[in-house]
DNA sequence: CACAGTAATTGCTCTATATGCAACAAGGTG
DNA sequence: CACCTTGTTGCATATAGAGCAATTACTGTG
């Protein structure tokens, strides 16, 4: 029985345990379950209930210090499992590896996914700025430079949806008119890279670049991220040279004849 | 209703789903609705309205292509968050990255669970054999180096258990007799290291060190991994010297002092 | 181009089962 | 030691999930 009911004809109790999953994240990593069952509305016995049951397959693990649930292994099992499915994965570590050792930042790739962008990969510098992503985080297109990079050679639809949900002003620098944004992707689809100036977190920049398959067709970006101290304007030249040559090599290894 | 009911109070829809998403694996990682049916002994149309239900929320996607089910990248980020939450995927990442710089070979990150050895973290070396590893892969404890170190400091009760489950022979040089293993575990623990020579898969050999957190109590280990041609024998006395080095270094900046 | 043949989805029925409530147990804290 | 918060469990009920079978959607082949 559920008083949230059938939106459609999904499975209540399954799409119950999803939801709990996720509401996991990296800021409240740890729950307990009278939490979730305020944040989601659900029972307090529905969520214990569902629990042990995730519990007993792994996914989810009673952490014996602070007595609250964590997310387990299993999870970790299919997440690799879900990389290594995807040939970018496989193709682009040791490119990845290559500019991280160059330019010493940290470097990452991610793909359009719901009208964000993911990241699936990331290889870190030594620095000890770091953490600004990690793989599986979600960020916005329109201000991220994976994202408008991915924005700029997706198709209008995924454009108009994003202008849709709204451009949210994060910093000074974030570029929230549409006209504006639709002549800077066309800007970065003819120069090859585009670079957040800050556009997403304060003091933060980087540069992507994009990855084509097989069928030419833009499947990924790959970018470098630091702080702007570091990814100087100055800089900008040299280092999208760098991004792009190993973005195309990336693309080469996943068929691409330019 | 269900044949395969109570075997605890578990809510039985969540178990299936849970079961579905965990029949994904390496080898099998695009399944139809009539695979998974017929591997779990589920009725097709319960499979058909979880995996609905699993794609709603992004746990599984259908492939345009082949037509079958993949895990979805909900899972990817469910993964990130798990990883994150462990100190030791933090403090590893710049150690692992010198390590595999300076000998050229793919080193990983692993911990105890459940009888097994999990890989959670890894930095592929540019070499072209890989993929033997992947991270979230599980390995029996006895026949691997990480395994061996691990097992070497846990408890009488794992060690127990595992001979419970069995020693299997994967390959000539598989340790099978107990007593032996039991004596070549406590070697490991004197030298600070292990090593498995093609001990669980043919031509290759690797070797690992035991990770301490703040209170001194073994949490991982930190491998590497290669083809018994560049891991020789011979190689055995330096590389490890370099391997507990670099655990040392986690350790160390896990707070554990020495 | 139609026709097998396989696979996935959906309507329907019925009973098992997930849910909410409330009582209970287990810690923690003042 | 009593009080509060939090998690687990028994129970009754309504409901949602399972199975079956029919339908629809695809694939490939003659």
């Amino acid at each position: 029985m559920a008083i949230q009911t059938n939106e459609e004809n999904y499975l209540s109790s399954v799409k119950n345990a999803l939801r709990i999953l996720r509401c996991f994240s990296m800021d409240e990593p740890e729950k307990k379950i009278s939490d979730i069952s305020a944040s989601l509305g659900l029972n307090k016995s529905t969520v214990s209930r569902t629990m042990s049951t995730l519990a007993s397959e792994g996914f989810v693990f009673k952490d014996p210090e602070s007595k609250k649930y964590r997310l387990g292994l299993s999870i970790l099992s299919l997440g690799g499992i879900v990389n290594s499915q995807m040939d970018i994965y496989r193709e682009s570590q040791p490119v990845l590896n290559k500019i991280v050792q160059e330019l010493g930042e940290t470097a990452h790739i991610s793909v359009l996914d719901n009208n964000e962008v993911i990241y699936l990969q990331k290889v870190e510098c030594n620095h000890p700025v770091r953490f600004l992503t990690h793989v599986g985080r979600r960020n916005p297109l329109y201000c991220t430079s994976s994202g408008k990079v991915l924005l700029a050679h997706a198709n209008e639809e995924v454009f108009n949806t994003v202008l849709q949900k709204g451009l949210e002003q994060h910093t000074k620098t974030t570029i929230i008119k549409p006209e504006k944004l639709k002549s800077h992707l066309r800007q970065i689809k003819e120069q090859g890279y585009s670079w957040s100036n800050e556009e997403y977190l304060e003091g933060v920049n980087s540069i992507a670049s994009p990855i084509h398959d097989y069928k030419g067709r833009v499947i990924a970006a790959l970018a470098i991220v630091g702080p702007k101290q570091r990814i100087q304007q100055s800089k900008i030249k040299g280092y999208s040279k760098r991004v792009i040559s190993a973005a195309n090599e990336i693309s080469s290894r996943m068929g691409y004849w330019k």
